[in-house]
DNA sequence: CACCTATGTAAGTAATCGTTTACTTACATA
DNA sequence: TATGTAAGTAAACGATTACTTACATAGGTG
């Protein structure tokens, strides 16, 4: 019994975005999906192309996502995703430096975002306290107090989702400016 | 003509850490480690059981060299690596909550974090400032100030990394207390 | 009712996965 | 010189991968 069109596509987003978060890109197989959504492998392929495809929607539904929850916060007449759209360039230009933004689109889009900020304070304080008292009896010296921005930003590089990034463009043959234009496209902003 | 075994070795552990931190767990093959070192896929087997293990290897080799980064800096008495012991079943339950320190004990261990963190302000001052000026402009009200933690934060649970620990602890049968017995064993200290 | 398209299933495909096997080479030592 | 072992290769294993094909059926429209 085939439901409408929508549903079945919605709910193999939502799952391949949730398996993608919990077990990363390379060990999500499609049959993971089909049977998280509760259809045949066959069907995944009746919405999308390939597995590629699906998780490339994702990403740029994340990029838009991200504008619009961007938007949401604002009520001046010039809004964040209009200034967003001004720091595009040096946006995108991130994804060359740290493609693990690809995560955090990801989560920024499904709104998970508030609870993983919720989540965060506790544990890395609790690093910071590790290191700090550490510090205070003199066990690290003060130059080294880099370490404890370390202890915390070494976290933010997490290079794991160089696969999917890597998995993303390079057989689609994209790169930078590929990105940038499919995203000024997507935003319906006028070609830089 | 086979090389001296701990060269091998020591070489599938770099092969398998840039590749695992390059690719991600789940999209590199054995194969690829192997190409890598310049032996073949069989070699790889005679230094280690397996991809789990072989993965499992590094991490514990992470936690270790962690404790050892912290001793090397320090001259008191009673070191870092002796309080991180204190702090050791605060510090093990991150992995609960945040599995992404896997990537990150990876990093500490190879001494890429002092990289990682010169890399870093740059772009993720390139966000702050984007958050910020819309602040300044009111189009971001100051109750939302925690986006600007979002959009940095947001960052540290990378949940991609969730596959590497799913698939090395499951099949393994290894829980939070598990690793804790290895990890205290692995740093000679009595069990708890 | 007949027809069509969308939506799904069942059963395949070739390729690749992690792993194992049978065998070879280099080298140490008694 | 004889023997043992660590270290490597080439080939193959069954399982799983992403993906495809052939076919069934529901639901709306003429």
């Amino acid at each position: 019994m085939p439901r409408s069109r929508s549903d079945t596509r919605q709910r193999i987003r939502d799952c391949a975005l949730k398996l993608f978060v919990e077990k990363g890109f390379g060990s999500t197989s499609m049959r993971d999906i089909a049977h998280c959504v509760g259809v045949t492998e066959g069907a995944l392929y009746r919405h999308f192309l390939g597995k590629d495809e699906l998780a490339w929607h994702l990403f740029s539904e994340g990029f838009v996502g991200l504008a619009e929850r961007l938007e949401r916060r604002q009520a001046a007449a010039h809004g964040v995703a209009a200034k967003l759209d001004g720091m595009l360039d040096e946006f995108l230009a991130l994804f060359d430096a740290d493609p693990a933004l690809f995560s955090f689109l990801l989560l920024a889009q499904h709104g998970q975002l508030d609870k993983v900020t919720a989540d965060m304070p506790n544990p890395v304080e609790i690093v910071r306290r590790v290191v700090a008292e550490a510090m205070e009896r003199g066990e690290i010296a003060a130059g080294n107090a880099n370490l404890v921005a370390a202890l915390v930003l070494g976290l933010v590089l997490q290079p794991a989702t160089f696969a999917v990034y890597g998995r993303l463009t390079r057989p689609l043959g994209l790169r930078a400016p590929d990105i940038r234009r499919a995203c000024r496209r997507i935003l319906d902003l006028p070609p830089s």
